[in-house]
DNA sequence: AGCCGCTCTAAGCGGGCGCTCACCGTCAGC
DNA sequence: GCTGACGGTGAGCGCCCGCTTAGAGCGGCT
């Protein structure tokens, strides 16, 4: 396959995965079209036609329309959730970690707008079923970062009052770039990294 | 009038200022609508239902379902923006006023997390005049915020290497809490603001 | 060659959408 | 008591939605 599967900053395309090739294309389109004007906005005549497809074929792929944002979030939540666990399972001291847990997580948001976008704000078009498993996962995201926050506590590192509360709020902030972000703004997503990095670490009172 | 315009913490609903008085149950009831289930998610139907009315109700007093969301945010923003400027003009450091600022807008962002939800997140679903002039309501708050954190800058009390950069993520701290907080939640919006203003004045390095 | 199985399309079904229209009850002004 | 303005309803229009179905095209087996 010739096809250029590069991006930004020559990270690879992350939907290898999906196979066959017919419904990657289906899910890419549909990440486009999920995250420029919401789930409910979109419709599957849409993510067809972006697709170069009739609007029939994407129920060759997909039995529904939710199936497809289930299988973006759940894949968008499994790259999330692998960046956080590289980050926290590296040698080093909280304060390193932390900043590159921060910085990676944020580049990813900032980078993966789109599918950041999808994965963090449409959680509640999913069904009841769906949504239980995101939200699993949401936890474990939760739980990675915590876990650094209290090594760093423990360590004297770190001087925070509320574990937790301050652990929602670096997440809340990382999570909030996905909102604002944009191609054209004046920050590349390396820049937003390294500020919000150096953010957090102010935050948790990093010495 | 003797029935009860109270809600959380004794404060008054904000939408007094709506009248007749069936347009203002509609209006309310399109922000409870939206919020749960988003603007596009939200039929006309289940909005006249949620005020006790027929659908064809709502046209009397709005020309279309998107006037209802303009309205909505134009006075939600109106609201924000006057909350942070109370604080921003306040006497006092510019630590005083930050935190007084942060504060009283986390609360508003936890404690109307409906109206919030939807003033934050649905901003795309309105149409390109109506959106232009909710983005220059924005800049506005920025500005607010940023002159704060300028003020401190100047004075010597705040450390901070990028001022905009910084004021982005304060605003963005503060605005995602309309995303994650919950009434079932374990804190209060008074601790979820107390709590939050301590951070900002961590990441802005005030002494 | 003949057939299977996979992928895809053209056409369209049933239904719910935003919104409209003809009409009705209530009440103030005369 | 009549009338007009106002705020409301019941019925429904035209459209587009998510999704289905019948069948076409085609590459790879035997």
């Amino acid at each position: 396959m010739s096809t250029a599967e590069e991006t930004t900053g020559g990270e690879v395309e992350p939907w290898e995965e999906v196979t066959p090739d017919a419904a990657r294309r289906l899910l890419v389109a549909a990440v486009e079209a999920f995250a420029e004007r919401g789930y409910h906005a979109t419709t599957t005549r849409d993510i067809a036609s972006r697709a170069g497809m009739s609007p029939a074929a994407l129920y060759i792929h997909y039995k529904t329309k939710e199936e497809l944002l289930h299988r973006i979030s759940r894949i968008g939540h499994d790259k999330a959730l692998d960046i956080l666990r590289t980050a926290a399972g590296r040698e080093g001291s909280a304060k390193e970690r932390l900043a590159d847990a921060v910085s990676s997580f944020v580049r990813w948001h900032a980078g993966r707008r789109t599918t950041a976008r999808v994965v963090q704000y449409e959680l509640d078009a999913l069904g009841p079923e769906a949504r239980a498993e995101i939200v699993a996962l949401r936890r474990q995201v939760d739980a990675e970062v915590r876990g650094i926050v209290e090594d760093g506590v423990a360590a004297g590192e770190f001087d925070v009052a509320d574990v937790q509360g301050t652990t929602l709020a670096v997440l809340s902030l990382c999570i909030d770039v996905a909102r604002w972000f944009t191609v054209n703004g004046p920050r590349t997503p390396e820049q937003v990294g390294e500020l919000y990095a150096d953010l957090v670490l102010r935050m948790v009172g990093a010495r």
